[in-house]
DNA sequence: ATGAAAGCGCTAACAG
DNA sequence: CTGTTAGCGCTTTCAT
């Protein structure tokens, strides 16, 4: 691999000089910046990315936490962090955190070792105290995905209980009395608030959203068709059902025709995220739109902000409202 | 940031003792490794990844390029490369493609800078004579989902010639004497050897592919929902569509449907790829199933076997062939 | 078993 | 405008 010093003997200058035509640095005569141009193309010289990283102390990726990248809500989250990325000539450094405390320390870790100075990290299961830990060793530390509230200016999230809120006034709207709700069984946050602010704007209406219509289950289309059965067989009648996600909600929609209920004729299905299976699942879901790619860009560009500046920012709120996208699962009962 | 001699300083050792407590080297007394291991666990010291990649002129990194990580498809290939990747401590770093040539060159050059030793890469744009100059450069230089005969012992690709023939021979099977062909209009190769394979069978069989019936769109539902209004404003009749993917084919089924035909006592539909849209669509997609996961760790592998050998592997090939995978959107005429 | 020292390829003062 | 030089943090002979 050709250095920065053979470029040097080639064009018969030194190695600062090849390094200020590099950095497009002042103070290089024009010729010579030509002229050791062309050497470098010809030479098919490309700098080093690491001994910069190491001697400038800064490198020129961000790094990426997120759980498994094959979950399309998470593809799209890192598609919306390479897009601005791109923008300032950066790279992505990927790592998976898998769905554990310790996975997600160990995927960090990696970046940490790799002295990334911006980091966008989405993580459900470490505590708090460790990632505020995390925001002092990385300028540019951000959390996706969460709220934490000594680091309120480095999080970018999602106002899960006004989604549930959201939904429940929608189905109260639409009449329905007999409420169901189907949540993930995954030990975080977002299921516990969607669920609340469901419940409390039903209750508010005087609608009761009986215990035994409030089912937990893996957040893809197996689990909601698990968690359909379940409030089929509770022999409880329900017109409506809010369930966490759209993948859930499709199993949830394909269980409830199976069992001869149509949707939405006679039950209602709303779903979350408005990801691609909404757009194009039979009936069309309703669903509560999830920006994730405008809060990925969002976050990729407070990250290399914080990064670049010395200031703590200040700490204002970052939080996002879901919204609600009517299609073909509710209807009026 | 503490550094290798901060460590050393505070255990009274030399950095090269360190050094090899953190590699795990020989020659260090038990007594020690633990002494110095736990000073560093309590100076919480993180090795520089930049420096030792420097220093011993390799990476811990798998260089990937994708044209679009938001894309399903290309998720389950990264996410694929990623499962090995970390099976051998390894992570992602992502240089994201673009459809262009120019782009796809740019974001491997990135990944050359940082001096990956393993590449992924996916390219359709860059002619094949660059692909190899790469190959020559980079000791564990794949490319997926193409082939390249220079250089065929490091591509793992499908073929696409064959499928469009399981395709042909499935509708041939169910009886079908009117087909017509959607197929991508990217500039690229898949789409015409689907094309051409399909053809190929059908006309063995003395069933013509008619001209009218073949329509080129993008590679997505709105291309499909354009390209079966073609068809059907041909006014040409046709009992199946072999369609380019599964997204495309999504958009003819709503077409379809939308204009009174059933889908699939009218019109079978086969599709391509069997991704997540394929099982939750409404008919469930009759496609071919592309294994991209698959042969991503297939890729992954090589590339990192490849980067750790000096002798150059047998010339194998390292042909995937898609297998049809029977739904509900294709029946007997 | 341990340490001293020579770089890896590059940037950034500091001289000139 | 250009060159010299001192590291960045680490690995790795080569001595001891």
């Amino acid at each position: 691999m050709v250095t920065i010093k053979d470029v040097a003997k080639a064009a018969g200058v030194s190695v600062a000089t090849v390094s200020r035509v590099v950095n497009n640095g002042p103070k290089v005569s024009d010729k010579k910046r030509e002229e050791i141009k062309k050497i470098m193309a010809d030479l098919g010289y490309r700098p080093n990315a690491n001994a910069r990283a190491l001697v400038s102390q800064k490198s020129t990726t961000i790094g990426v936490v997120v759980p498994d990248i094959s979950d399309p809500f998470f593809a799209v989250l890192a598609n919306g962090i390479d897009k601005v990325a791109r923008e300032h000539n950066m790279q992505i450094l990927l790592s998976t955190g898998g769905h554990t405390a310790e996975s997600e320390r160990q995927a960090i870790n990696l970046l940490l070792e790799r002295r990334c100075d911006t980091i966008v990290m989405h993580s459900k299961k470490l505590p708090a105290e460790e990632l505020v830990g995390f925001s002092k060793a990385v300028k540019g530390f951000v959390v996706i995905d969460r709220y934490i509230k000594a680091i309120a200016e480095r999080c970018i999230w999602l106002d899960n209980l006004e989604g549930g809120r959201i939904a429940g006034r929608h189905l109260l709207m639409l009449n329905h009395q007999n409420c169901a709700c189907i949540m993930s069984n995954f030990a975080i946050d977002d299921p516990v608030h969607r669920h609340n602010g469901f419940k409390e704007v039903l209750e508010a209406s005087g609608v009761a959203l009986a215990p035994e219509l409030v089912k937990y289950a893996e957040p893809n289309p197996q689990g909601g068709k698990l968690a359909a059965q379940e409030l089929l067989a509770s022999g409880k009648p329900f017109s409506a059902i809010f369930v966490y996600n759209d993948a859930m909600a499709i199993g949830v929609v394909t269980t409830l025709e199976d069992n001869g209920f149509r949707v939405p004729q006679d039950v209602s299905v709303i779903g979350f995220d408005n990801g691609i299976l909404a757009q194009f699942s039979r009936p069309k879901l309703t669903t509560l739109d999830y920006p994730v790619e405008e809060m990925a860009q969002h976050a990729a560009k407070l990250s290399m902000a914080l990064a670049a500046k010395d200031q703590t920012p200040p700490k204002q709120e970052q939080k996002y409202v879901p919204l609600l996208v009517k299609r073909e699962s509710a209807a009026r009962m």
